[in-house]
DNA sequence: TGGTGTAATACAAACGTTTGTATTCTGCAA
DNA sequence: TTGCAGAATACAAACGTTTGTATTACACCA
């Protein structure tokens, strides 16, 4: 490994000590703000350390401390605006609890998320927020004996904070079919084989309704325009099209939108759409996008409230969030039919 | 501090050395692949370092090493899609050389950035990355003599990548200019006065076309929804409408364009709205946004491949990264007057 | 059989900080 | 002056890993 000729430890706790005249251990104390040096020589440290530019070396003192003070968030997908609250939560619980937070992202690739929880295990980070992992439980069942981990949004993990994504799906459904549709589609998305909590709502909701399951009306989508873009087309393409869709979340939601008009499908006459999450441009499209709001940031405080408890060998009961919101705009209508 | 119940080290290097019969620094050099050990051993210990669930301690290594394999990624906000590809690039490029990647988010605000930097230098990364930095070159001067630093899109860095911001805005405006708007309004940003690119080359367009420029014409966005809507509400109210405006980014103009039309404004028929950043649904919006893509992937690339550079004692030329390219989409067109 | 060269491994110090214990210092009462 | 309590500080070991040097083991040749 090359040299480099950067990072020679401008500052140590020695080189201070040296300064003061005191032992290093002094020195250690006087910036902890210990009452066992005389407040003079803290003072004199203090200076000191500022003026010669004193940054601690975290490596050393997580090696002695055998933790580092920080917590590492590994985040799927940082582009996506759901996430954005989150980690507002999340940074701000933090700081109450003088945690600071480190993130990685996955790109939702599972060898990527495995990669992350790696590293933070290297880093000896305090805890682990993990939300919507991809890995197995079994994995993470067997770090949880090295490192507190709470995951956000998956119901069977050990420890976890969710929202009710179950009830804001069924919520939606529950709009459509008051509105008459009776043909609804939905869009699957990158979720894992019986981990679907929207999925669930979908049919359950249906089945509340005694309406069938017709699987000619489930399409999946990938994170991409060009996959929103091929639905529109199965739509278009279908003998007896859907007369409302339930997009994956609102990216794909506006995404179908724009293809069906494209095609001369219009929203909400033709057909009407819904989405999930309520990113901010989901009402500033045309027309403006009925979705399901969760409540994010509350999931990032509550999260680090959680690892916190675990971290000091509490197992704190599963927090209640707020419910999900349904926000009913104008690209969901009555079907067609109805409206004759 | 409390006592954790967790983080008891649970394999070390030792207790390899020991079940191996052998001395610790013989583990070490097996993990690597030294050709001082035996093939035998070597495979002895990866079975034993396996086996036992063995994770390297990172805060030991990096003592020693005095650099930790790490860059610090400075993001203002995560959400923000323009950082999407940045980052993937980023981590793209760190992977061929061996470093990991940590992310902090500032939110925009200079003392988080502080921070954020702080932590990453008690840290010992190997190097920073820090898109658009709030702080003052002053601060990132005096840093570099103890991190290789690198400023995404900050041309008074001393090291820096950057596209050319004056030149995408540029085109816009030629464009709205060739279109034959002559009151054309600017939307500025959280920019810090004195480095503002889009706003010197939509002053640049207005002076080459002969234009006087009018502070009435010129907007603030703060990030918020509410931030372009206020910014509707000026336009509505102002005597002389611009026939045209030019938004801070394709947020913005995205807001812009729905709170126009809620007051009765028609784009692109009573005024044109273009954007900055090409953001994924900037073409799924009605009308589609015309906006400028930045080459933001080639950017993250370039950054790592600087910060290696310099951390390799070369210091490299500022890089060329490929040219921003407009997207004419239907947001804009000739102003009414052009068209009566 | 003894010597030599090299392959394989062991030893030991160091990285910077923390913390329990030991030591020195100070002022005060007897 | 001596003794002593308590305050202030010094000492030393430890955290887990790395790396230069020293040592041992082994094979081969004379």
């Amino acid at each position: 490994m090359n040299k480099l000729r950067w990072q020679p430890q401008r500052t140590t706790i020695k080189d201070i000590a040296k300064a003061a005249n005191v032992d290093p251990s002094t020195v250690t104390r006087a910036l902890q703000d210990s009452p066992r040096v005389k407040a003079a020589t803290r003072e004199k440290i203090a200076g000191l350390a500022a003026e010669m530019g004193y940054v601690p070396n975290m490596a050393a003192r997580t090696l002695v401390n055998r933790r580092s003070g920080l917590v590492g968030l590994v985040i799927p997908d940082m582009t996506n605006p759901f996430f954005a609250d989150l980690g507002k939560g999340i940074e701000d619980e933090a700081a109450k609890h003088d945690l600071r937070i480190l993130i990685n992202d996955t790109r939702g690739v599972e060898s990527a998320e495995r990669e992350a929880v790696n590293l933070f295990l290297e880093l000896k980070v305090d805890g682990l927020i993990v939300p919507m992992a991809r890995c197995t439980q079994q994995y993470y069942d067997e770090l949880s004996a090295a490192v507190p981990i709470v995951h956000v949004n998956r119901d069977d993990a050990s420890h976890h904070v969710s929202c009710d994504r179950i009830e804001g799906s069924f919520m939606v459904m529950q709009h459509l079919l008051e509105l008459g549709h009776r043909r609804i589609g939905f869009v699957r998305g990158p979720a894992v084989p019986g981990r679907e909590p929207k999925m669930f709502a979908y049919r359950q909701a249906l089945e509340h309704a005694g309406l069938d399951y017709d699987p000619d009306l489930i399409f999946t989508f990938d994170g991409t325009l060009a996959s929103s873009e091929r639905i529109a087309a199965q739509l278009q393409a279908l003998d007896e099209r859907p007369s409302a869709v339930f997009g994956w979340n609102d990216v794909n939601a506006i995404g179908l939108m724009h293809a069906l008009r494209d095609r001369g499908i219009r929203v909400p006459d033709d057909i009407s759409i819904a989405g999930h999450d309520d990113i901010q441009l989901a009402g500033c499209v045309d027309p403006p996008l009925t979705t399901v709001a969760w409540p994010m940031y509350e999931l990032g405080q509550q999260s680090v409230r959680y690892l916190y408890g675990l971290g000091h060998g509490k197992t704190p009961k599963t927090p209640q969030v707020p419910a999900p919101r349904l926000i009913v705009r104008q690209s969901t209508g009555g079907p067609k039919a109805a409206r004759r």
